[in-house]
Formats: structure tokens, C-alpha cells, sequence
DNA sequence: GCCACGAATGTGTACGTTCACAACCGTAGC
DNA sequence: GCTACGGTTGTGAACGTACACATTCGTGGC
């Protein structure tokens, strides 16, 4: 018996991981039928099935994904690209996602995005590709990133969160137009003349979207369409923002482009004595955790980011195994939150 | 030539990926040699060496993290294990663990815990294990993690992040004590007779540490030591903590659990009339991107989660491969952030 | 009662890499 | 000039699984 074990031979501890040969001579049958049985290929006798079953459990067998990955040149591992960004929201969509990819017999790995050119984007495709992933999920919405992403392998599928209407990749996310519009349209409702707009940074897609929201609400309504004002989503642009919206006579109304912006805002409006939603009503966008515990605690629109990664990991899943290649794009409703920041016009 | 080449034969999309044996062919040597190369082996002639990694880069090899797994028995996958908690900042360390695993040439791959029981952890570790990870990131600063980790395999080097210096797993973090032992001072410098505490969720390891940093502190000073109120690191159980200790009288200062609660208290306060800082000084923990622009500017204790998350990538990466099986604690130092919630005590 | 056919199961091989060991080369020692 | 030895390179095998194909078994049709 010159073998020669790795495991098991000099170190005692844990003996070598049981495999399907181990497996199947438990179970009185092949290696072949033990592999059937952990593809769920049809012509398996259940009493055979069974057996195998029962052996597995018996020896705690596991799968080995290497081999498996080996051999068909595909792992259950899905890559997540991650934008590394300040905004910490950014992950918030990869519980969902590693839930749902769980549950559907996948393995997530993640690879940060550090800047979104081309470099920086095939580099870390690069390092995903290495572990043979079956699909990438796109958290970077924005125009850039899908411009990367055509250097990625074709035959690759990718599904992009919260980004990316253009056509070049399939996506889910929330309807951000519908959801500016909410927000807008609360607000005429609530009877100011119009809204003012804090957007996001130009180059991310829910900028666009909101801003587009934003205006076909204003213009339906016949209101005033002011300029929208700059931001890039932090509480600090939403504050500079602010000191120069407390400038602005007759301002009533605010959509910022997402809740830190919202905060900022806030804040600047307090220090100059501006009340909301007394003198001027605020509108936030995400409803995040702190959301209901601003001062005063803020309307907004919510973004189910659970939904969304369970949404994109069953559209990227779809295409894996079921070789869709639709580029469509899912979108999840959108909810308005009113809270205190908003109230009625003065008459 | 009655080969069966799955890729290439009938897509004709993408002819297979090249393989060290294709480099070795291009290179002129052996495909051991190749391997000697990928693997950094001492004695290569460099001149060889240069031309299989000229060989690589013109055929554009990537290897086979699955053929080299299989091989091995060991991936260069680390897991990541994260409790799925609704506070967000749980994923925060996940940009410096992923970026700094990639610098050192890992892969991370996450299962998230919906529970802390032992059939979760168990599941999840599981689910990493199939992967072949060669260690495991712990982000659950739970005492029951600790014990559900004992179920994981003996030789799987674990380090816990944020959380259990039990003894039972190394860790890295932040030296909690010290951030409470600064935050308290801080206002006991500021001439406050005491300082109130919100603490954490009892479960959670981080509480135990902040509460004795702030107990220890306020006995150094010799000044009283309140019972610390329950909370749970929302914003709503600040709130609701604000509203029991606005009818406390006498009180100056206190001292949130961290920033959320800490924004939920100056709501309550704000409801009630009570000022911040004039009233009341309030300081929080983790100073997140938001507490620049709470109303006041939040005082807080900087956590530096992406330092955090090097450290315990370094920390795994030396146990995995240099076998260091200590059970150390690296702390990273906290640093105190003084914005507008604190102020001196009136006289 | 024989043949055909589909269901069920088994055998051979390949996937791309690393490990163990063998072979080769040149140089230093005598 | 021969031997020994370290540095360098090559050969054979194995890792655990899935695919292609071969084989066996059972059943129905004639």
C-alpha cells in the first residue's frame, strides 16, 4: 500500500472527506449512479436513490465544488462587482442576494470595484473569472461601468443592479422614475407650486432617472421646472445644497436626491432657521434605517434593496441555466413613506 | 483525433482557455516547469522563468483555481461569515477584507447568518466549507457565534472580526474600551458630573466592552455610575432612551451606544425641548458618514472598519499559511471625533 | 418465446493542476 | 578525470467529478 495520502497520513486529524466512490460503495452502486443522484437525473430507481441518499448522510458527504467546477468548467459561484464606494447603502442589496443565491444552490464571491475604468473594471473581472464564475451581478450604476463590462467574456452572464437601462446588459432595480414622480407628485398635492431638485452625481443612472421623474411629474402638473442642483449623494453635498436653496425666495419644497442628501439638508436649513416642514417640506429618497429618526423624521421613497438582489439573482440564474438572454429589466415598485418632513403648502 | 472538446467545438464562441501545458508548449519546457513558475519555486533559471511568463501573458493563461483546489484540497477562497442584521454598517469591513484578500491573492466568498444558532452557523459554514475555503472571517459579534463556531472543522483557521475575545477564536477590532473610556472623558472633561449610557444589545460583544469602558472611566473620575439603559443600536431605541432619561433631572450628558442611537436620542430630545449641547452633550460611536450632518454635528468615536477588515486579512493569511495557531487580539485604536453635541456643563 | 426498446446502471476518460520521484546538467572536490 | 552533489528540469500519478458510451435489465409487442 505505497500510497501516499496528503491527509490523513501524518496528521491524524480528520481523515480524508468521503467522495462519491466512498459514497457509492456504501451504497452497493457505482460512482456513476451516486453522481446522477446529486444531479437529479431522472432514471434513478427511488429505492437506488434512497440508498444513495442514505449513505451520503451516513458518511457526511459534501460535493466537492473544485471538481465539479473542474470538469464542467463552471462553478455555482456567482461574482458580485461591487462599487467600492463611501455610500455604505451600496452593499445593502447583497443580503438579499447571497440569501437567494443560497437557496438556489449558489456560492457568492465578491470583487470590489475601486474606480470604474476599464483597468480597474477587467481587473477585477479577471479576478472573478479565475474562479470560473457562472455569472456576474453589477453593483455600479453607472454609465462608465457598463462601457467595461463589454470587454468582459460574451459568453459571461451578467445582470446589473440598480443601474443600467441602456440595452447593454440585463438589470433589476427599483422604478427610480416612478419613484421621483411619487415624490414630486406628494409634494404638488400637498399644494406648492413646485420642487426643487437636489440630483445626484451625473455619471450614476438613478440620477438621470430621478431627475426625469422629477420633471415629467413638475410638467404634468404645469409647474415650474427649476434648475436641479448638484450633489453626489453624501449629507455634505446635501448641506451645500441647502445653503444655497435657503437663498431662494418662495421655497417651499424639496426632493432630495436620497436620504444623506435629505440630511444635509436638514441641517442647513436648521442652522438658518428655515422650518420644516413649517416653511419649507423635504422629501428624502431610500428610506433608510434612520430615515423615521431625522429631525424631523423624513418622507421618502423606499427602495426594497432585498427585493432587488432577490430579483436580479433569479434573472441572472435564469440565464445561467436556462441560457435566457433577454436584456430585460426588472423593476420593482417603488413606495412613498410620508412622515414629518412634508406638510401642506401655507396658504 | 476523436477527441470531445466541449467548448470550441460547437459554439465556436471563445476556443478553450489555454492551459499550463499550452504555456509549457509555447515555452519550450515541461509543464512541471510551468507549475514551478506559477508557484514561485526557488529553483527556476530566470531565463527560464522569463520566458514561461512571456508564454502566459501572450497566450493570456489564467489558472485553474478549481484544478488547483482539487489538487490541493485547499482554495484560495476565504469566507466571510456576516450576520444579517439590519444595521447596514455590518458589511463596512467588507471593502478592506475584499481588497486587501485580493492584494494577497485570495478570493472572498460570503454566507450570511440570519441567526446565530448553531443549525445557521452550521449551515453556513457548511456552505463555505463546500467551497474548500482555507479560513473564515467571522463578522458576528455575538458571544453565540462564538460557541456555534466550536462546530466548524479544527484545522479551518477563523478569525473573528469586530467581536469575541473569548479566547476561543483570534479576533481583530477595534479596541472598544478605549473608544468608551475616550467618548466619557470627553465629556467628563467638559466638567459633567456623570454620563449617562446607552448600551447595546446584551448579546452583542461590543456592548460589554463599551459599558466597561464607560464604567471604568467615570470610577476613575469617581463620579457616579447610573444603570446604563437598554437599547438595541436602532435610532428608535435611542429615541425611546431619550424619552426616559428627558425626565431625568440632572442630567448633562450621555453617551449613545453608537451613532444611530445617538440620532434617535437627539430626536426625543429635539420633541422635548431639550438642547443639544446647551441641555445635554451627547456622544456616539462608529462616527459614520452621516454624523458630520446630524442636528448638532455629531461628537463620536471613529471606528476604522477598512483598517479593521487589513488586519484581519492578515491575521487569517498568516495563520493559513504560516500556521500561526496564537490567539491574539489586534486592536485598532479608535479616535475621538469632537463635533457640536458636547459642550461644557453650565455652571 | 423471441426481439426491440427504454429504463437503469456501469466503465472509461478527461478536466488542469500539484506532488513525488526520476533524470539530467554542470561544477567542485579529490 | 572520475565522483558526488546541488541546481534544474522532466515524467507519472492523483485529486473528485461529469460526460460519452457501453452494458444490463425488464417489459411489451408480435
Amino acid at each position: 500500500m505505497g500510497r501516499s495520502r496528503k491527509r490523513g497520513a501524518d496528521g491524524g486529524e480528520g481523515t480524508r472527506p468521503p467522495t462519491i466512490v466512498d459514497v457509492a460503495a456504501r451504497a452497493q452502486v457505482s460512482y456513476q449512479t451516486v453522481s446522477r443522484v446529486l444531479n437529479e437525473h431522472p432514471s434513478v430507481r427511488p429505492t437506488t436513490r434512497q440508498a444513495v441518499l442514505d449513505a451520503m448522510a451516513g458518511l457526511g458527504y459534501r460535493p466537492s465544488n473544485a471538481a465539479r467546477t473542474l470538469v464542467t468548467g463552471r462553478s455555482r459561484t456567482l461574482g458580485v462587482l461591487a462599487l467600492d464606494v463611501a455610500d455604505s447603502d451600496g452593499l445593502t442589496p447583497l443580503y438579499g442576494i447571497e440569501r437567494s443565491a443560497r437557496e438556489l444552490g449558489y456560492f457568492v464571491g465578491i470583487g470590489n470595484l475601486t474606480s470604474v475604468d476599464r483597468a480597474s473594471v477587467r481587473a477585477a473581472v479577471d479576478h472573478l473569472a479565475e474562479q470560473s464564475v457562472a455569472g456576474l451581478l453589477v453593483i455600479a450604476p453607472i454609465d462608465a461601468a457598463d462601457d467595461a463590462l463589454v470587454t468582459a467574456p460574451s459568453d459571461l452572464p451578467i445582470v446589473a443592479v440598480e443601474g443600467s437601462r441602456s440595452g447593454v446588459v440585463a438589470s433589476a432595480g427599483v422604478d427610480q422614475v416612478a419613484g421621483a414622480r411619487l415624490a414630486t407628485e406628494h409634494l404638488l398635492a400637498l399644494g406648492h407650486d413646485t420642487v426643487f431638485h437636489i440630483r445626484g452625481p451625473s455619471e450614476w443612472m438613478q440620477t438621470q432617472d430621478r431627475v426625469n421623474g422629477w420633471r415629467s411629474a413638475l410638467e404634468a402638473a404645469g409647474a415650474d421646472v427649476p434648475m436641479p442642483l448638484a450633489g453626489d449623494w453624501t449629507a455634505k453635498s446635501g448641506y451645500e445644497a441647502g445653503q444655497v436653496l435657503s437663498r431662494v425666495s418662495g421655497l417651499t419644497a424639496v426632493f432630495a436626491g436620497n436620504d444623506q442628501t435629505a440630511l444635509g439638508l436638514l441641517l442647513a436649513f436648521s442652522e438658518r432657521g428655515i422650518r420644516v416642514p413649517e416653511d419649507v417640506s423635504v422629501v428624502g429618497f431610500d428610506d433608510g434605517a434612520d430615515a423615521p429618526f431625522y429631525n424631523p423624521p423624513l418622507t421618502t421613497v423606499r427602495q426594497d434593496f432585498r427585493a432587488v438582489g432577490r430579483t436580479a439573482i433569479s434573472m441572472l440564474v435564469n440565464r445561467i441555466e436556462d441560457g435566457a438572454r433577454d436584456l430585460d429589466h426588472d423593476l420593482v415598485e417603488p413606495e412613498l413613506v410620508v412622515r414629518q418632513s412634508t406638510a401642506s403648502a401655507r396658504a
